[in-house]
DNA sequence: GTATTATATTACTTGATACGAATATATGGA
DNA sequence: TCCATATATTCGTATCAAGTAATATAATAC
C-alpha cells in the first residue's frame, strides 16, 4: 500500500486551490463575478445589481482583487473591475451546472 | 442598462454553489478528495497519508459526507469513504490546473 | 480653495469553523 | 461478557471572515 504523503508542491498547490475556493465560497462574490461575465463595470453599477452595502462590495471587491480574480482601473470618479481571465467563471459555471444551474450565469462572451 | 437583480432560482443556486466552494476551502479535505480519486478507501488509509489528527479527519470526512461529496459504507470496524461522483474532482482539477500544478492531481481512472 | 461624487478603509461586533484533548460509540473477537 | 480496534462526538478555545456604521481618500467641477 501506497502511504507517501503528498509532496511540498503538490501540497503548496493544493493551499492555493483551498484559497481560491475559499474566495468564491460567498453568494455576494459568486453574483460579482457573474455580472463581470458580461464585461466590466464599476462599483455603482454593480452595488445596483447586487444586494449589498457600498463597504461591504467594496470589501469582496478587494478580496477578489488581491486574490487575482479580478482587474480594475481607474476612469474619472469610477473604478471598473473585470474578470482577470475566463478560468475562474469557467469553474463557477462547472459547478452551477452540476448543481442543476440554468446555464445563463456565467456565460463569458467570446 | 439592465440593473435587473438576480432571480430567486439563480440565487439559490450561487448560494449552493457558495456552499460547495466552502467545503472544497480548505487543504485537508482536497487532499482527501485526492487520494479517493483513486479509489475507496478507509479512515486509517486516509490518516496515513493525510496529516491531521484522527477527530479532525472523521470531522472533515463529516462535512465531505454531509455535503454530498463522499458517500461511505462501513465494512467491519471500518468505514469506507468514496467520491459519490467524478464533479467534485473535476473541479478540483480544473482549479489545480489553472493554478501551474502537474497534472497529476485528482484525476480519477475509468 | 470648496463642494460633490465615487470608492476605500477603519473599528467594532458577531457568527462560523478548525483544531486539540478527552470521551463516547460501534463492531468483532476471545 | 470483556476487550481491542476503528471511528465519531463533545467541549473549549482561538482564529477568521462577513457585516454595519462611521470616516477617510480620490477625482472632478465650480
Amino acid at each position: 500500500m501506497n502511504d507517501a504523503k503528498l509532496s511540498e508542491a503538490s501540497l503548496l498547490t493544493l493551499e492555493r486551490a483551498a484559497e481560491l475556493f475559499g474566495v468564491l465560497s460567498t453568494p455576494v462574490r459568486l453574483q460579482i463575478i457573474r455580472v463581470l461575465c458580461d464585461g466590466e463595470q464599476n462599483v455603482t453599477h454593480l452595488l445596483a445589481q447586487i444586494e449589498a452595502s457600498q463597504p461591504n462590495m467594496s470589501r469582496h471587491l478587494q478580496v477578489l482583487y488581491q486574490s487575482g480574480v479580478l482587474t480594475r482601473r481607474r476612469n474619472g470618479h469610477q473604478v471598473y473591475y473585470r474578470l482577470a481571465d475566463a478560468s475562474q467563471a469557467l469553474v463557477c459555471r462547472l459547478v452551477c451546472s452540476q448543481l442543476g444551474c440554468d446555464g445563463q450565469d456565467f456565460e463569458v462572451p467570446v
